[in-house]
DNA sequence: AATAGAGCCAACCGCCACTAA
DNA sequence: GTTAGTGGCGGTTGGCTCTAT
């Protein structure tokens, strides 16, 4: 990649002292007004160049290791709901950037699930967690952590149809014989017993936060004890009530 | 060992929304 | 109400790296 200057500007890849310059500057000045904060620090960079790259490369406590299965979970679940509403996912995610999930989405998602409809097309849409190749042979998801099947892919063999607002396990196809155990246990931590549904303001946002955890449950191999769930619940509950 | 093609990802571009003058 | 400035977002690009031949 070449350096190129225009104008008066520079362009290209950032070198360890623009980012050193840029760290001090950001940390005096603050993160607002990128336009004076880039003449002031004295780089030859936009305002918007240098926040790009303080927001996806140098701000503190941004994760630079690879998407975890969990996060994985986490971004098909929220690309479903939302699509391509990059930053409101990161914002699910903490450390990650927005460009970061575009990406890892680009490269590495959207062919796993277009194979992944191209099979649901050639087949029964409608599975039964009954049987050994619904559940996945070997992904589990118990007391924190996930093993993924790579035959069975990354949704393992759930359905593809968007939920409403409104929608339980159902809506991902789950015919788990835990589901009504779950899903209660789900409602129980997302709806607040919110009755009302003529008023669905922040509980529904809630709800719909809960759903990037729900392909986490749908993998259970067998039904879950209450301590696991509220040890999901104690690992998650923060992202989902940040962002 | 050389080369072509694919994949990855940092950075840029253009558009839009918001705000202050 | 209008306009200019600014920041944020999503789409796209281009160069580097990896892999297959």
């Amino acid at each position: 990649m070449e350096n190129h200057d225009v104008g008066n500007l520079r362009r290209g890849p950032w070198l360890d002292e623009e980012d050193e310059r840029l760290t001090a500057i950001v940390k005096a000045l603050g993160e607002k007004h990128w336009d004076a904060l880039a003449n002031e620090s004295g780089l030859r960079r936009s305002g918007k160049s240098c926040r790009l790259r303080w927001m996806n490369y140098l701000r503190p406590n941004l994760k630079h290791g690879e998407i975890t299965y969990e996060e994985e979970h986490i971004i098909l679940n929220l690309h479903k709901q939302w699509g391509n509403k990059w930053s409101r996912i990161a914002k699910r995610l903490p450390g990650r950037t927005d460009n970061e999930i575009k990406n890892y989405w680009r490269s590495h998602l959207k062919k796993k699930i277009e194979a992944q409809q191209g099979l649901h097309s050639c087949s029964e849409a409608k599975q039964d967690f009954s049987t050994p190749e619904c559940r996945g042979s070997s992904d589990e998801y118990i007391g924190g952590e996930s093993k993924m099947n790579e035959k069975d892919g990354i949704f393992g063999t759930w359905s593809l149809e968007t939920p409403g607002p409104s929608s339980n396990m159902s809506a991902f196809g789950c015919s788990s014989p835990y589901e009504r155990h779950i899903s209660d246990w789900m409602s129980s931590c997302c709806w607040q017993q919110q009755h009302d549904y003529n008023q669905q303001t922040d509980e529904i946002k809630q709800h719909e936060d809960c759903m990037g955890m729900y392909p986490c449950f749908c993998q259970l191999e067998s039904e879950p004890e209450e301590d696991t769930m509220h040890n999901v619940w104690d690992l998650w509950s923060p992202i989902w009530e940040t962002g």
